[in-house]
Parts: structure tokens; C-alpha cells; sequence
DNA sequence: ATGGTTGAAGATCAA
């Protein structure tokens, strides 16, 4: 099975692009980051049209994530992470589909480093490490997907120069990713790509960044023992970064057992 | 140091 993670970006605005996405690849679930919608606004007839249901959390304007699921429907499990009532942003779903349990994460950007919206981002992924020590305590086959806002390692962008004060980057937001695997999750495309030295996920719109190459890998798929087991390949689907129209960033999927 | 782009909202903000 097939199971991607896609931030849109805007969900509204990239409905042709999603369509015709999902007619191509035919995933099975597919986890959407950056809706900007809420969820009175969603196109769910277009989507159920398009043979998929889902569970959303959306909001106005920015964030708000979803899991879509091909023929039958994900079964909500949570929406938003534990320990902080006063956090309205939508960063958090949690379903279970075949006995899969799968979340879609939006991680916060955290730019510009030094203000609140970088302690935000930490906070948040201390959170997130909690939430996911209780799923890999479960002993199932779990897979966090999401735009996880987290270059992982040097090699994972295509300039340390130009990414060095960005939050993105920054050493704690590293760490803090670290610590997250580190509970005994894989990094499915590492895993599958271990040598591949341009392994990335997203291309800014500005500065003729996907001519150039010049991409970062934030786009993760983190798999529990149990998922790990049935890991067959992974991959990004770039041609989807060079359509008419794209998202910044492209559908990157693991294919399991 | 600056500017380059996009989406959603709306006379900017977030990315």
C-alpha cells in the first residue's frame, strides 16, 4: 500500500492539482498539511468524488491537516496534541484505517529564530515526542507523516550557508528530531535512500529554486517497528513540483506490505 | 543587505 504525505498548500487553490494527483498515483492514504480552509469550506464532495474519504481538522487561513483514505474511511482517533488547551492551531489528526494507525503532522515553522514562534516550535515537538512514545508503547504499526519542518542533517539541503539561521536548522530543532527517532522510529526515506546525496522534499517558489535544485528534506515518514517490518520502498514524487500551479513542496510516500 | 513567490485574507501575514 501506498501512503503519501503532501503539503498543499492550500488545499482550495490546489484542488486540480490534488485530483489529478490522486487519479495518477493512486495511494492509498494520503496525509494533507496546509489546507489554510476551515472546515466549512473543505471540497469533501470533490474528494469523495474522487473515490477518497476522510477526517479533517481544518482552519481559516492557515495550518488545518486531514488523512484521506481511498475507499473506506479513517476512523478519527485524535485531533491536536495533549498538554495544551490554549494551542488553536490545527497541526494534529490521528486515525486508524487496516489496522494502521497514521497521523498527519504539521510541525510549526518556527521562523524567524529568536522570537516566540521558534520556543512555539520546540514546545510543540516536545509535545509531539510524547504523543508518539504512547504509540509506539501500543506495539503497532504506526507511521507519523507530515511536513515536519526539520532538515534533518547537512546533507539534507542543498546549502548549509543558506539555511544556517533558519529555523529549519537551527541545532535544537535537530536535536529535538533526534530525540524524536531515537524512541525507535525509522526514517523510511533514509532508510530506503541511504546514500542519495539531493534527497529533498521541497523547492521555494522564489529564486528559480527547483531549476536549480536548490531543495531541503523536511517531509518525513517516521515508522513504528511494526510499520518498519513491512517497509517496501519510499520515494518523492517530484513531477508533481514541476506542474502548472504546484505546491512548494512534493507528495513523498513509503510503499508497505 | 536585499529581493525573489505564493495563498488566503482583506488594506498584511505566514511560509
Amino acid at each position: 500500500m501506498k501512503l503519501v504525505t503532501f503539503n498543499i498548500n492550500g488545499i482550495r487553490a490546489r484542488m486540480p492539482r490534488l485530483i489529478e494527483y490522486l487519479a495518477r498515483e493512486q495511494p492509498d492514504l494520503v496525509c494533507l498539511q496546509e489546507l489554510k480552509c476551515a472546515d466549512d469550506a473543505l471540497p469533501v464532495g470533490d474528494i469523495e468524488a474522487a473515490g477518497y474519504r476522510g477526517v479533517w481538522h481544518g482552519q481559516k487561513g492557515f495550518n488545518g491537516v486531514a488523512i484521506l483514505s481511498r475507499g473506506d474511511a479513517p476512523s478519527l482517533r485524535q485531533v491536536g496534541l495533549p498538554d495544551d488547551p490554549d494551542d488553536s492551531h490545527s497541526r494534529y489528526i490521528e486515525a486508524e484505517i487496516h489496522g494502521l494507525i497514521v497521523a498527519s503532522i504539521y510541525l510549526p515553522n518556527g521562523n524567524p529564530i529568536g522570537t516566540d514562534k521558534f520556543t512555539y516550535k520546540l514546545r510543540w515537538m516536545e509535545r509531539l515526542r510524547v504523543r508518539a512514545a504512547a504509540l509506539l508503547a501500543e506495539e503497532r504499526p504506526v507511521v507519523l507523516a507530515g511536513d515536519y519542518n526539520v532538515i534533518p542533517e547537512d546533507r539534507d539541503t542543498f546549502s548549509k550557508r543558506a539555511m544556517a539561521n533558519d529555523a529549519l536548522f537551527q541545532p535544537e530543532s535537530q536535536a529535538a528530531f533526534r530525540a524524536l527517532v531515537h524512541q525507535g522510529w525509522t526514517d523510511a526515506l533514509r532508510a530506503i535512500h541511504p546514500a542519495d546525496p539531493r534527497l529533498y522534499t521541497f523547492w521555494d517558489y522564489q529564486a528559480g529554486a527547483l531549476a536549480r535544485d536548490a531543495g531541503f528534506r523536511i517531509d518525513h515518514l517516521l515508522l513504528s517497528p511494526q510499520a518498519a517490518d513491512r517497509l517496501r520502498g519510499a520515494g518523492v514524487d517530484k513531477w508533481a513540483r514541476a506542474e502548472e500551479k504546484a505546491s512548494d513542496h512534493a507528495p513523498t510516500w513509503v510503499d508497505l506490505a
